[in-house]
DNA sequence: AGCGGTCAAGTTGAT
DNA sequence: ATCAACTTGACCGCT
């Protein structure tokens, strides 16, 4: 079982840098393109730094946050690489990042974050989400990224026919993103029985999520799910773990834990070829340690 | 140098 | 009707 780490290091010092369209719109237009370029290719540095960290410490996956090129795709400050000096060495450094995971094998994804909605009945939504995902499905080109994993989108009173708009704009998309797309259940809205169908019928792997799928039960087994979950993908399937902040009585148990409690590991993942992503607020040192318990398990 | 308010976007559900 | 929760810090203006 490949483990993964999300995005960010609790104490290991790499860091991704950010920035904010308030303080982009108030810089000369050349100062902002070389701001927005000093952070790209510190951006660069920090992929190549974390995914050495992940060799090194036994981690086989990484997600990338979507914050990579911040604001690439913004209504007002938004830009083209191209548009940003020594963009050529930005891209090569992604590029790095790319060659560096292939000849290692570690794998990566993207998981655009909750703006990122294709089942919305507002066009101009939908439009400026896939802007997005083309994003970052050009630099998940440089890094080898095979997974930009999105969750369904709101119900809107009727989640048959958000899944149709769904289905609908998925088979428009570019083989850049489509090739990539995955859909994960979510904890308050979509469950694995709602999505399985579409999942199977048009080809998205489900990213299975079995701590949202414990948070909104739908009747299917977690053995059912994984079984059938897998057999949405063509390649390694990519799962998600976490463990409740305050245990499963909590008040609020969709909240993640520092760590991963063994306990909820599933037993059906022992033994499968997977990625399973460890979202745990402890991040490195939660992957570590769920690597050790394996490891001494074994 | 350190502190704290703020940060693009959508949708749901709790208050 | 409003607002936190999603991910969770990092940034930037101010002292």
């Amino acid at each position: 079982m490949r483990l993964g780490l999300c995005c960010i290091f609790r104490e290991e010092p790499i860091k991704f840098r950010r920035t904010t369209a308030a303080y982009l719109a108030r810089q000369a237009p050349a100062d902002r393109r070389q701001y927005l370029a000093d952070i790209a290719g510190a951006n660069a540095a920090a992929l190549k730094a974390a995914l050495v960290y992940c060799r090194e410490n036994g981690i086989g996956a990484f997600r990338i946050n979507s914050q990579i090129l911040p604001l690439k795709t913004h209504p007002a400050v938004g830009y083209d690489i191209t548009d940003l000096p020594g963009h050529a060495d930005i891209r090569a450094g992604f590029e790095a990042c790319g060659r560096f995971s292939r000849r290692h094998d570690i794998r990566t994804s993207f998981h655009p974050d909750q703006f990122i909605v294709l089942s919305s009945p507002n066009p101009d939504v939908v439009r400026r989400s896939i802007a997005d995902l083309a994003y970052q499905a050009e630099v998940a080109e440089w890094v080898n990224a095979d997974v930009i994993n999105i969750h369904a989108g709101g119900a809107y009173g009727d989640k048959a026919a958000a899944l149709r708009r769904l289905e609908v704009v998925v088979e428009r998309l570019p083989p850049a993103i489509r090739s990539r797309l995955t859909l994960e259940n979510d904890d308050r809205t979509y469950t694995p029985r709602d999505l399985l169908p579409l999942c199977e019928q048009i080809g998205i792997p489900l990213v299975y999520d079995v701590h949202h799928h414990r948070c909104r039960p739908d009747g299917l087994s977690v053995a059912d799910v994984t079984a059938r979950a897998a057999a949405t993908w063509d390649r390694e399937p990519l799962f998600h773990l976490s463990s409740p902040l305050e245990g499963w009585k909590g008040a609020k148990p969709a909240r993640h834990h520092d760590y991963i409690d063994p306990a909820d590991l599933p037993v059906e993942w022992l033994n499968l070829e997977l990625t399973v992503d460890v979202e745990a607020k402890a991040k490195e040192l939660a992957v570590k340690a769920l690597r050790a318990y394996l490891d001494a398990g074994r």
